[in-house]
DNA sequence: GATACTTAGGCAAAAAATTGCCTATTTGGC
DNA sequence: GCCAAATAGGCAATTTTTTGCCTAAGTATC
């Protein structure tokens, strides 16, 4: 939690290059998982694949894998079951829903389960990508924060730290996800340049050398 | 999370008195509106209505709301930026969506902003009235309160509402679990007192009547 | 090399938040 | 009734933040 605080001193998050992160990929359709993984694989993520609900749960209780991203409809073994199963082993693992066509309780309860999105299929592998490396960074800095934001009774932190923390974990964030592109955040978070510009050097935010994917 | 995960088959709650409860019934189809609150008021709930989101937010800054039920398909303003609006106003009251038909993104997103659910239309009142009171028994759970203030995140929502929103939770969450005594909240939060009233005021945080738990 | 685009930052006005001082109200105890 | 403790809020000085205007630097494009 300190480290949160106190990360004004060290290294913000950087883009810590999609190669540390490992996807499981999840789908009975040969074609779409190839696919996906191939563009995956072309930018850096690393890919664990498999064609049913038994195998990923192998997989995953083999590799250290950072999302899954699973189909929601699938032979053997709906995706609901499968997310169940994926809660019990890790429960805070985020998990991206891919459907063609899902009923209304499909959706709801995946979400609640935690789902992270929930992606129609087709999906643009690029928007894809994009989803995974979002979920894959804000997941890490949101276990901090969270203990942070949540630890109210251990720790007595001032209410100014934590709201500060919290800021620059939204701002950090919305780089990330928006691969460095400070025009993008300024639209996403709805706020003036000059004032984020402010808050970046108040907070210590470092830029993030921009760099275009694919 | 377990409480959310179990709602589909919700057991039976146990019977704490509905009275207490006071639901906030969104709809601009006056007759399901009216429906629905007569059952419900039936049922021995508190029933506020509105037909329309201006006047919802309205009511929900003037009476002591527990649940909100709201269509999603509105005339004026559609049901999720209602929600963005409660969720300003209260970042941790449930938010029961209903609707006939609702496209992934929509659902996607309700859930996101903290919905509890999402009931299709037409709904059975008592499955509503099962619904509601399920909810609002959870309501004080801490996980749904941490669901609530953590799982913004994704969302495209300005960083001063959020940051808002995160300050609010903390104060009430800290407010609430000091059993609403303002000087433990002052010491814990490490914040003036004259400070942390303007606050109060200008998030719309209510005091909580300081009774002692015996 | 010229040009457009993106971003950083100085400066100062304007707006908002913080906070000390003082007073009022409420509540509980003597 | 009187006193003490807890809390709310008016007012104004102070501090912090926001933001517009202008300039400059770095990059990419033609």
């Amino acid at each position: 939690m300190s480290n949160f605080v106190s990360s004004s001193a060290n290294p913000p998050i950087q883009d810590m290059g999609n190669q540390n992160v490992c996807v499981l990929l999840v789908d009975d359709d040969h074609d779409v998982l190839g696919a996906n993984a191939r563009y995956l694989r072309v930018n850096d993520l690393n890919v664990v694949v498999a064609d049913q609900a038994s195998t990923a749960i192998e997989r995953l209780k083999a590799e250290p894998i950072d999302v899954v991203v699973t189909d929601l409809r699938m032979p053997n073994c709906d995706g609901i079951e499968f997310a169940h199963e994926v809660r019990d082993i890790t429960p805070l693992l985020p998990i991206v829903f891919l459907s063609g066509f899902a009923t209304v309780p499909e959706i709801v309860e995946a979400m609640k389960l935690g789902a992270v999105d929930f992606l129609e299929k087709p999906v643009e592998p690029d928007h894809l990508l994009g989803k995974i490396k979002s979920v894959s960074t804000s997941f890490r800095s949101e276990i901090a924060l969270q203990r942070q934001a949540l630890n109210i009774s251990e720790t007595t932190v001032s209410l100014r730290k934590r709201v500060r923390a919290y800021e620059k974990y939204v701002i950090e964030s919305c780089l990330l996800q928006h691969n460095g592109r400070i025009s993008c955040v300024l639209e996403a978070l709805d706020i003036n340049r000059r004032t984020l510009n402010e808050k970046m050097n108040r907070l210590g935010i470092a830029r993030i050398p921009n760099q275009d994917v694919g």
